[in-house]
DNA sequence: CGGTCATATGACCGACCAGTCACATTATAA
DNA sequence: TTATAATGTGACTGGTCGGTCATATGACCG
């Protein structure tokens, strides 16, 4: 945990260091991250660096907490109305992925590499982790399909591991499809004039999901 | 390239030092890695690996052709009727491309970082390889859609991108659904016990990936 | 035996790393 | 003003890194 001199810090000063930070750990691994880099680039000395944290990982972990606090904001956000069907609740929350992935590139890299990547995490935790977005998934399909709105004979693992892999892949692919870099993305802070684009793209994934590429069969 | 002295080697030397660099790469950021830890495994001088290779990069670029040629092979070894639709085709392919996984895991994983990690080769070199894939998929949905295999409907960039991301996590995923690690089935060689379980999972993908979860529409 | 050539070796180099600490600077209070 | 506490600093340490090179070893040949 960043000590209290951290955040005791002006605003904008703190930020420049968060921003500096995330941007290391979300381009290098957490081994090739540098420190040295991160307070060169912030224009502070390193010493003041470890004042604000224990030491490299204590950094590392409260950027975690921020894209994970993040993350969790933006799902919660998402609107529920109660009579909603599975793909339509489906479609929030790939909405709300979305809008995270693309307006917190950064975040949602860090978050990635250190599920998938290699970091200084206990194993076990990384292993939850990765499964937990599956089991999310495994339970909700699950429901549906006791609802009957999904197939009776699909494989519920098969689905939620489908769901995750579409996911963990859909803000590189948004970004590519509505032609802008991640960072110009996050630059504008939005990207007001591509939601629409955007909500195409996942509307037409989700589709896919539901429907399949197939030509309907006549059995 | 390696030298001409590296292919000199007593044939179970070379192959140490190449499983050690694979094992090194495979866990490892090209930064991360290292070559010390590379030929105190192998139990060679670090001069005599500069002896077979350049330099680092070098080394790299080796075990990544390495892959692509084992992956071409296996890829290669589908067998194709003429007949053959479109997703039994993907059948072959989804083998194929499961049993390269299984088998190589260190080499899917290095080929895996090349693409999505970090890596010191061309920034140009490593879009046109991220996109070929997926344009080679978008190839054979738009074919098999003017056959009328495939709806009519369907975006082919999405569904290329959904075969796609299926694809970069197959491996996991299998090696997961038959409990067995990767480096267990590794060691194995093969899975004979398993084939028939693996079959199965991927043959319930597709399925899922040509019906789609939700329950057939009367429209 | 000596000579020649391919190969093997590990001490060594400069660079960079995470992390420390004695000291300098600034803010606060008396 | 001075005393005290909080914060900022960067040279320094011990270590690892990729890469080099003078030297050692061994194989083959005459």
């Amino acid at each position: 945990m960043p000590s209290a001199t951290f955040f005791n810090l002006p605003d904008d000063k703190r930020q420049r260091i968060l921003d500096c930070a995330l941007e290391e750990f979300a381009r290098n691994d957490f081994d090739s991250a540098s420190i040295s880099q991160i307070v060169a680039q912030a224009g502070i000395a390193k010493g003041s660096l470890y004042q604000y944290f224990e030491d490299k990982t204590d950094l590392y972990r409260y950027l975690l907490e921020l894209a994970i606090q993040k993350k969790r904001e933006m799902m919660s956000a998402v609107p529920t109305a109660d009579g909603q069907t599975f793909f339509e609740m489906l479609r929030s929350m790939f909405g709300a992925l979305a809008q995270y992935e693309l307006l917190y590139p950064k975040l949602a890299r860090v978050g990635y590499r250190a599920v998938y990547g290699k970091s200084p995490l206990p194993e076990e935790m990384l292993r939850l982790a990765r499964r937990s977005t599956q089991d999310y998934f495994a339970l909700l399909i699950e429901q549906a399909r006791q609802r009957g709105e999904i197939r009776a004979d699909v494989d519920v693992a098969a689905g939620a591991y489908l769901f995750t892999a579409v996911l963990t892949q859909l803000g590189s692919y948004l970004a590519e499809r509505i032609g802008m870099s991640a960072d110009e993305i996050a630059a504008t802070g939005s990207y007001p004039l591509h939601e629409a684009q955007v909500q195409a793209q996942f509307n037409q994934m989700i589709d896919l999901l539901e429907s399949g590429l197939g030509t309907p069969r006549k059995d």
